[in-house]
DNA sequence: AGATAATGATACCATATTAGTATCATTTGT
DNA sequence: ACAAATGATACTAATATGGTATCATTATCT
C-alpha cells in the first residue's frame, strides 16, 4: 500500500526542481531531462499543478512553468490531495452502512486517529523543508 | 487510499463473530446470514484463515470453523498481513534506486515515522479489544 | 506572415489490484 | 448411499494506477 503514489511523488520531485530555479521559467524538457520522468506523463501532472493554483504556465516558445507561490507556502499534502484526492484511510468503512456493532466503531476510531496522526505529519511538510540540507 | 481493505475487514468481522460463539463451530451459512457478506467471497477468506492458522476447520456433515487461539492473541494487523501483506506505507519509494537527493530521503524518513506509529497502533488490537463493550 | 517551440485539452490504453464467482474434489455424520 | 459441510483452484468483473497519443492554441523569432 503506497501513502504517496507516483504521479504525487512525481510532481513532488518537479515542484522541487522547479522552486530551485529561482525566477526562471522551466520547461518539460529540462525536467525530463533530470528527473527521468516519462515526458507526457509529466506533461499532465504539470497542467493539473497549473489548473490547481501551483504553478504559473507561459505558452509559446520560451514558455514553461515556474511556482505561483512561495516553497514554504506548497505543501506535500497539498499535492497529494490533488493528485490522490482527500485523505481518508477508512474509505472501506465508510462506504457501510452505520457501523453495525461495538467493534466496528472501535475499529474505525482507531482508524480515525490515526488518520488525524497522518494528517497532521504531513501538513507540516512544505517545499522548503524538503529541500533543505540539514533537519 | 484504504488501511485496511474489504477482505480484511471481512475477516475481522467474521472473526469477531465465530469469537463470540464461544465452544461452538460455526459454518459458512450462519455467518453470511449473520454478516452480510457474499458466500463465496467468505469461504475463501476463511478457508485463507485456515491456512494462516487462525482458524481450526471441521470438514463434513456438522462442520465449520472455529478460533484456533483465544481472542486476545489475535490481532488486526496480523490479519491486514494476511490479506494485504506486510504493512508498507512508502512503497513508491522503495521501488526505485538510492533516493537520489537529500529532499526524498527526508520525504520518506517522513513516511518512515508515520509507518512506525501505523504499525504501533494497530499492533495491539485485538479481537477482544474490538468486542469489549466500553473503552 | 510563417515556422517553430512551447503548453492546453482530451481521449485513449496497459497493467495491477481489489473484489468477487464458479466448479469440482474431499470429508464426515446419519 | 446421501447430504452437508470445507478444500482447492481457476476464472471473471470492476476499479485504480500509470501511463500514451493527438490535436489545438499560443507566443517568439526570423
Amino acid at each position: 500500500m503506497k501513502l504517496i503514489t507516483r504521479d504525487s511523488d512525481y510532481a513532488i520531485r518537479a515542484l522541487c526542481f522547479i522552486a530551485k530555479s529561482k525566477n526562471r521559467i522551466v520547461n518539460v524538457s529540462e525536467l525530463t531531462a533530470q528527473l527521468k520522468i516519462p515526458r507526457p506523463f509529466l506533461r499532465k501532472i504539470l497542467q493539473t499543478l497549473n489548473k490547481n493554483g501551483l504553478l504559473y504556465s507561459y505558452k509559446g516558445k520560451a514558455g514553461g512553468f515556474e511556482l505561483a507561490m512561495r516553497p514554504n507556502k506548497i505543501f506535500v499534502l497539498k499535492i497529494m490531495q490533488i493528485f490522490q484526492g482527500e485523505l481518508k484511510l477508512n474509505e472501506c468503512f465508510l462506504k457501510k452502512a452505520p457501523c453495525p456493532n461495538v467493534k466496528r466503531c472501535k475499529l474505525k476510531k482507531k482508524v480515525d486517529k490515526i488518520q488525524e496522526y497522518v494528517f497532521r505529519e504531513l501538513k507540516v511538510v512544505s517545499l522548503s523543508y524538503l529541500m533543505k540540507k540539514r533537519a
